[in-house]
RNA sequence: GCGCCCGUGGCCAAGUCCGGAUAUGGCACCGGCCUCCUAAGCCGGUGAGCGCGGGUUCAAAUCCCGCCGGGCGCGCCA
């Protein structure tokens, strides 16, 4: 049985040992897993700064490192020295080097992954209203989400990716009401001449014209993405209801009304109104899921609110909460008084009901989080940070129903243009699709520059396609979910530095090189490793050692950045090597296979991190 | 106005949760490296003391307080 994570492992030998020799020492028992640091490489592996405990054990910083390491027995997996005030520890290069080869070698493919954890967590993401494309700003949340999933899976946890599906409120009702009244042809329609450019939409009494139909009854090709046609009903929706407001359109109808006689409809399951709900919606959907396809991003379930709604779920909910003290009623509309809660937010009321019966965005999606909890042990919901209101809200809505949901928000900051935030509304939006396929046109450029007279077409598109949207995913992944990002293309489509093609291209150097030795991937002989002392060569074993630690922490901890820093350092590392330690042409039979044996575990370790961020690694680029 | 998040070389990020050894990468810039396993690469160099001001501590980019700048929120929207 090899070790699964052999990083981890020594580290816990470190700290046992320093435990143990503090113990001896000086008597003193307690937890100090926090206090061991990894420095950097050239100090120490780990190292245990003897600081904290110079009042407790009455010496100085240095000298308590020197009684340690007079404690510590030696032994052949890790060297111990005092430093200054630092006990030092060093594992062995035999040691980290079997170790650590023998562990990927064994699990190849599987190598980073922890054992068995036994609990299921449900995490919901993306879940952007089907009101039209993905654009770049919201598209952080799925390209986040799903590494958080491919890392809980690693860590051990049965995962459900799962899509909410808001196709009952406002957003999606506006949708529904521009398709069925908004002709997109846009022209006999009176405005200022002004207005008339910014509004180039017809707005019809008659509903179902020729365009509306088209959304309603789509040709067999049109049905496949349909998504980017009806985003521009959406806005042209919105752009009435604003003229309206304005008294400058429609003056004989009340949109607003009218949207909200659907919502009405639905909820009260009328069947016309939620057959048009399900198709707009359906269509939309599948505009906005194959966009996640393009970019590998994959859901294992979509629950539409609706469903909720219409089970009886959300009633029940309502029930239960119309029960709590803290129900109060304004002009027919219900809410929880926060503050009764004993909640300090921002907005005291949480509406759960409209003055006109229906339900809110809020209160069916306390039934939601009820409906997974019964489906898993653990939620996890990714969430823009405008939601950071409505998370709270909901979590004290399920706890005033003495409910407590082991539930775990990550949020995430939007990605911004220059010139603002994105809005679908306005328009003012970089599609998801468009940076994809942008990404993949530049890919296939810089490959056809590099290597046009070696490889065939075809050949050139596959790579293009494997690295453009990983270009881009790792990109927006790279940064901490918290911080904001501004958008620009230049940085979108860069590719060198710290980038998925430069993980790419390392990885596929690998390749190249076994190729060259005539082994395929995963092939290498299992020989003598002792041979591998070369700084280099204990460098990329180390970085290699601490996959599963790396996968351990960024599973509990939610996030994905870390990962991409350590598939760019294990491509520095490799690069170095390979700089440094010639392969093929090694000095010995020995240290040649020996070579191609850490050559090889660099590539499914490469490929593996990549696999975490949901990237392909090429053979060839 | 109130609440939450962010503020690190010219630019973009890591490090901040759990305070410790000369603050780590990338882009850009300057200078080198393709008779040698793919130059989407490698080596060297210039450049920050971590928004500002206090405080705690043997020790602060990391903790506390105040301020400034940016984002988000404060809907019978989602």
């Amino acid at each position: 049985m090899v070790e699964p994570d052999p990083w981890g492992s020594f580290r816990d030998e470190a700290i046992a040992w320093t435990c143990e020799a503090l113990h001896a020492a000086y008597g003193i028992a307690e937890e100090i897993d926090h206090l061991v640091e990894e420095p950097d490489a050239e100090l120490a592996d780990f190292a245990f700064p003897c600081h904290a405990f110079a009042s407790q054990a009455q010496a100085a910083p240095a000298d308590i490192a020197e009684n340690l390491e007079d404690a510590l027995p030696p032994t052949d997996e890790m060297t111990v020295r005092a430093e200054g005030p630092y006990l030092n520890f060093d594992v062995e290069p035999e040691a980290l080097v079997t170790t650590t080869l023998d562990s990927v070698r064994e699990r190849s493919a599987g190598y980073g992954e922890l054992p068995e954890r036994g609990s299921s967590v449900l995490v919901e993401h993306t879940s952007a209203n089907p009101t039209g494309p993905l654009h770049v700003g919201r598209a952080r949340n799925p390209l986040l989400a799903d590494s958080i999933v491919r890392l809980l899976r690693a860590a051990g946890h049965h995962v459900v990716a799962e899509y909410y599906v808001n196709d009952m409120g406002r957003q999606a009702a506006t949708l529904v009401w521009g398709a069925k009244n908004v002709d997109l042809r846009g022209d006999a329609y009176e405005l200022d001449p002004d207005e008339a450019e910014a509004f180039s939409f017809d707005l019809l009494a008659q509903p179902r014209d020729a365009a509306s139909k088209r959304v309603l009854d789509p040709g067999p090709d049109e049905a496949g993405k349909l998504d980017r046609l009806l985003v521009q009903y959406y806005q042209a929706a919105n752009r009435a209801l604003e003229l309206h407001d304005q008294g400058r359109a429609l003056p004989d109808r009340d949109p607003e009304d009218e949207i909200a006689d659907l919502i009405q409809a639905f909820e009260a399951d009328d069947e016309e109104t939620a057959t048009e709900f399900r198709q707009i919606v359906t269509w939309a959907m599948k505009g906005i899921r194959s966009s996640l396809e393009d970019a590998n991003v994959h859901h294992d379930n979509v629950v539409f609110e609706s469903e909720l709604v219409l089970d009886g779920s959300v009633e029940r909910v309502l029930a239960d909460l119309r029960e709590l003290d803290a129900c109060q009623t304004e002009d027919g509309a219900e809410y929880l008084d926060m503050e009764q809660l004993g909640v300090d937010t921002d907005k005291p009321q949480m509406f759960i009901t409209r003055g006109d019966g229906t339900t809110l965005y809020g209160t069916r999606d306390v039934a939601y989080h009820l409906d997974k909890l019964e489906r898993a042990d653990e939620l996890v919901d990714v969430l823009g940070e405008d939601h950071k209101l409505h998370a709270t809200e909901i979590q004290a809505a399920l706890s005033a129903l003495g409910i407590e949901v082991p539930l775990d928000v990550v949020f995430y900051n939007f990605v911004s243009l220059p010139e603002g935030s994105m809005s679908t509304r306005s328009g003012r939006v970089v599609y998801l699709d468009d940076l994809l396929e942008e990404s993949r046109t530049r890919a296939l450029a810089e490959v056809r520059e590099r290597r046009g007279e070696e490889l065939s077409e075809a050949r050139m598109e596959e790579i293009a396609d494997l690295v453009g949207p990983a270009a881009l995913r790792f990109n927006v992944v790279s940064v901490q979910s918290e911080k904001p990002i501004e958008f620009s293309w230049e940085k979108a489509l860069n590719f060198e530095g710290s980038t998925a093609p430069f993980v790419q291209y390392s990885h596929a150097r690998t390749c190249g090189i076994l190729e060259k030795a005539g082994l395929d991937p995963g092939q290498a002989p299992a020989g003598d490793l002792t041979a591998l002392m070369h700084d280099s060569e204990i460098q990329l074993v180390r970085r290699l050692a601490q996959l599963p630690s790396l996968v351990r922490e960024c599973a509990d901890d939610r996030k994905v950045h870390p990962v991409t820093a350590y598939a760019v350092e294990t491509a520095q590392d490799l690069n170095k090597f390979y700089r440094d330690c010639p392969v093929l042409e090694a000095g010995s039979p020995e240290l040649r296979e020996a070579r191609l044996a850490l050559v090889d575990a660099t590539r499914q370790v490469l490929a593996n991190a990549l696999a975490l961020l949901g990237i392909d690694a090429p053979e060839s680029m």
